[in-house]
DNA sequence: TTGCTTTTACGAAGAGCTTCGTATATAATT
DNA sequence: AATTATATACGAAGCTCTTCGTAAAAGCAA
């Protein structure tokens, strides 16, 4: 099979891609390795993963060695960017403000966190103003 | 079919909850049709989701008439911050501020909206100076 | 009463995701 | 060379979600 555009990580991809996304271009084993701290996963279910990943075009591979290794093919931000996108729109109907509020109303968040989210909307009044 | 708990709304349930929140108790005909204003969806589709969601324990039914009503069993916000808290460990590994910043920075919100996180944020940081 | 309409009930197909068993290939070990 | 270990390839089963066809029940209209 395959995509005209690249398709939008379900929740195993996402997680396989955090972790070429900390640790950069990995072999099945390292990361089913990685995987394994969390919960218990066979060998060639991460393989077969990580197979449709670069087949949808979420990872590449290569193939020069007897091990593949595999390296994300999709950013981090671009991504969360694509999911929130996605998560702010079937969730809250579009509404980021809703969606800004419960996050901070339910998640503690530390004074220099709020300083920081009020430095950033500040900035952005201002680059509005221009 | 049977639930311990009320599971998460998938997609489409989640859709129809929002019909039912704006609308209050409904029939399925009239669910029907508001969603048939976005996009076409047969009736006993619409009807089998609202069977499948009385079933879950998301909305209850009136079958005191012969045309049933559903109405949402769980509230909007509770099941905001569910679907959020659950976003946030696998979209952003559980970093609410990486991902308000994510939400802010993507121009998602009005400026009228940025004051009243602004606000909100004011608030936030009085109430912990107490 | 005899059909027409509206409604619910039931079941099943099709798609996508996750999981893993089995086969096969290749390398390392003895 | 024979055995063992490690890799990839393939296919299929099980699950959930979505969709809808068909049947049965209940009211309405002629």
């Amino acid at each position: 099979m395959s995509y005209t555009s690249i398709p939008k990580p379900t929740e195993s991809e996402l997680e396989i891609l955090h972790i070429l996304w900390e640790h950069g271009p990995s072999s099945v084993r390292f990361v089913n390795e990685r995987l394994n701290e969390e919960r218990e996963v066979g060998y060639t279910t991460t393989l077969k993963l990580m197979q449709i990943m670069a087949d949808k075009g979420l990872a590449v591979r290569n193939t020069d060695n007897r091990t593949h290794i595999y390296e994300a093919a999709v950013s981090e931000a671009d991504t969360q960017k694509r999911l929130l996108q996605k998560f702010v729109s079937t969730a809250f109907r579009g509404s980021a403000m809703k969606l800004v509020m419960q996050a901070l109303g339910n998640h503690e968040a530390s004074p220099e966190e709020l300083d920081e989210i009020k430095a950033l909307i500040e900035k952005m009044e201002s680059d509005d103003d221009k």
